[in-house]
DNA sequence: GTCTATATTTCGATAGAC
DNA sequence: GTCTATCGAAATATAGAC
């Protein structure tokens, strides 16, 4: 029995994004995630060393979504961020748009992301992409009305986005280009 | 010795808003809120009959707050909502500039809070503010687009002044003024 | 790879003295 | 109003058989 490749793994993970972004991370117990996936807790432990690890393999799986934005960004000139910033935020829709629950799970545990790469991690604190993010608003070279709307931008996709299964139901569909044209006014 | 007053329950939710804060509802325990006020586990049980009631209590003050806002646009006609909106959100950019970590432990623990809510509170299910702006967004008497902006400016307000302090350091009280008029360009 | 069984820790909560 | 002491539950994690 069992899947016949490294399935089961995926299949943890599957169930784990689900479960942290319904229930959130700290309130998921793996008695949870393996009552879900017929299994025993104990199997959890062949497939990851701990609890925090299948965070982490999630937060990997959501930090190479971002990189090449993160990256590009990091190595644009401060004085062309502004001028970039339109396109990068058409790339963070597209992205968005097809991984929105992990996205979601980032945004809705963001606590329990930093902790976990903190304790894995204590390499260059270059990993949480929040953090970087974080890093590109502080830049004073970028005039601060342009970081605010940088900021804002941001915030508009996050919400118009993530929560738009919930809310805008079976319209949602619709919604990722009104998002795009709505935030593109502001830039 | 004590607080005089009825001043130590304040001191609780001021140290619980603290650090629900930084480490999550979910992460943190009541010794820690009783160790960093001096007092021990017990002594908390005296003015609250649990931890999910320290949330609650900490929900109320936040229900206060938006109850204004949300009431006014609950009573609004469909067709006048669109319009009404920039004002609102002036308003709601006044209500979240001057109560920051209350916004922001609401946004960073939406599910305790859910829960807590639900737990506690069967009456109608009117009580969370978020779930009572949800349905708002989803009135389908107002176009699909105008709802989508709504949207977005409410996400550009969070992102642009919750995380203000941190990102923007000593330059957080010019954002205010910024995120208001970056705002209001996309209504 | 998955199981049973268990070790260990920590948490929320209560009882009762002061 | 705050303390000491403790209970019971649930969680993470491990050991070892299959």
């Amino acid at each position: 029995m069992a899947e016949a490749r490294g399935d089961t793994r995926n299949r943890i993970l599957d169930v784990a994004l689900e479960l942290f972004n319904d229930q959130g991370y700290d309130a998921t117990s793996l008695r949870e995630i393996a009552e879900r996936l017929g299994v025993t807790k104990a199997a959890l432990y062949y497939h990851f060393k701990s609890k925090a690890d299948i965070l982490l393999e999630l937060h990997l799986r959501l930090h190479d979504l971002g990189d090449d934005l993160l990256a590009e960004l990091d190595q644009l000139p401060d004085d062309q961020v502004v001028a970039a910033w339109p396109g990068l935020v058409d790339r963070f829709i597209d992205a968005v748009t097809e991984n929105r629950d992990l996205f979601l799970v980032h945004q809705r545990n963001q606590r329990a992301f930093e902790q976990v790469i903190n304790d894995e991690r204590h390499q260059q604190a270059n990993q949480d992409i929040e953090e970087r993010f974080r890093r590109v608003l502080a830049n004073d070279v970028i005039p601060l009305a342009d970081r605010v709307r940088m900021a804002c931008s941001i915030g508009a996709v996050m919400v118009g986005l993530m929560g738009a299964d919930e809310i805008f139901g079976d319209e949602a569909a619709q919604v990722v280009g009104l998002v795009r044209s709505t935030v593109h006014e502001l830039l």
